[in-house]
DNA sequence: AAAGTGCACAACCGCGAAAGT
DNA sequence: AACTTTCGCGGTTGTGCACTT
């Protein structure tokens, strides 16, 4: 049956953390863990639903995240991914440590997809858009601006000859033999699938303590500047289940990183300053 | 310098799956 | 087995910032 809407309550906000109330979800789940989000809210003293409060930590909060643009090898790994999983973002993104499913999705929208595009190759897909046929189909949903996005790649994929984008896209990680990948290799190029082998979680490092920014300039020196500064040996994470992304083991490092009041916080990345 | 436009990202919404009773 | 509750996911929207005119 009907599941109410989590955040129905008169009186509960919504719309962008304050420093204040991340600050307490911070506090609490230090004091508590992950444990239910539906309660973290009341007992945090906070006037969220549970949903937002556990996005907030997810997306935002969480010590292991990295932030910044994604590196040139995470790109490739998110296109790679997308091949066999679709929109999988959860997926894709347990294969990134430090990022979000949030993130990955947010970069595809905007950044991947243009790419790909560019490239001529269907972001849903991963095949050409460009068969003659389709062109007039082509032109036509791009017409329709603001569904751009959306529309002209869903009718790309039926243009290709499959009835549902999404059951083909399962058909296709299902299915994809040595062919199917030997074109996309070829159509992908510089986005190879088998230039960016599959790797587990536990098999990534994430720069705990960095000496130096390791990825692309910008804003990822935050990240770096954030983990330095995080870095604390030995602290061990209470009681909770930190394995959405199944990175139990690498996740040690980045457990270190907390601290129990906070003292080290407060760089950029934590952009309120919560000291 | 101001207004307009586009982009990037954080956050919300609704749905389905899983777990609990 | 049926129903309820909670969680997690994917799609979408809103907002602030950067860039262009």
């Amino acid at each position: 049956m009907g599941r109410q809407p989590c955040c129905d309550k008169v009186g509960l906000k919504k719309g962008p953390w304050t420093a204040e109330e991340d600050k307490k979800l911070i506090k609490f789940i230090l004091a508590n863990g992950q444990c239910c989000w539906r309660a973290v809210p009341k007992l945090a003293g906070l006037l969220r639903c549970g949903k937002s409060c556990r996005l907030r930590w997810t997306n935002y909060l969480r010590p292991d995240l990295k932030r910044g643009l994604l590196s040139e090898y995470e790109e490739k790994m998110v296109i790679d991914l997308h091949a066999q999983l679709g929109n999988r973002w959860s997926k894709i993104a347990s294969h990134l440590p430090g990022r979000t499913d949030n993130e990955i999705k947010n970069h595809w929208n905007t950044h991947i997809k243009k790419k790909l595009r560019k490239m001529g190759i269907d972001p849903l897909t991963h095949k050409p858009i460009a068969n003659v046929n389709d062109q007039s189909h082509q032109s036509q949903s791009q017409k329709q601006e603001g569904e751009e996005e959306q529309s002209c790649v869903a009718n790309d994929s039926f243009e290709i000859g499959q009835n549902n984008p999404i059951q083909a896209k399962e058909e296709d990680s299902k299915n994809m033999g040595g062919d199917e990948l030997d074109k996309m290799e070829f159509l992908i190029d510089g986005f190879c699938i088998d230039e960016v082998p599959l790797i587990e979680p536990h098999e990534i490092l994430v720069p705990c303590a960095p000496s130096s920014s390791t990825s692309s300039s910008s804003s990822s020196n935050s990240s770096s500047i954030f983990l330095e500064d995080l870095y604390l040996p030995d602290f061990e994470w209470p009681d909770c289940d930190y394995s959405n992304n199944n990175n139990n083991n690498q996740n040690n490092d980045s457990m270190g990183l907390w601290d129990d009041d906070f003292s080290s916080w407060g760089q950029d990345s934590w952009a309120y300053g919560l000291l």
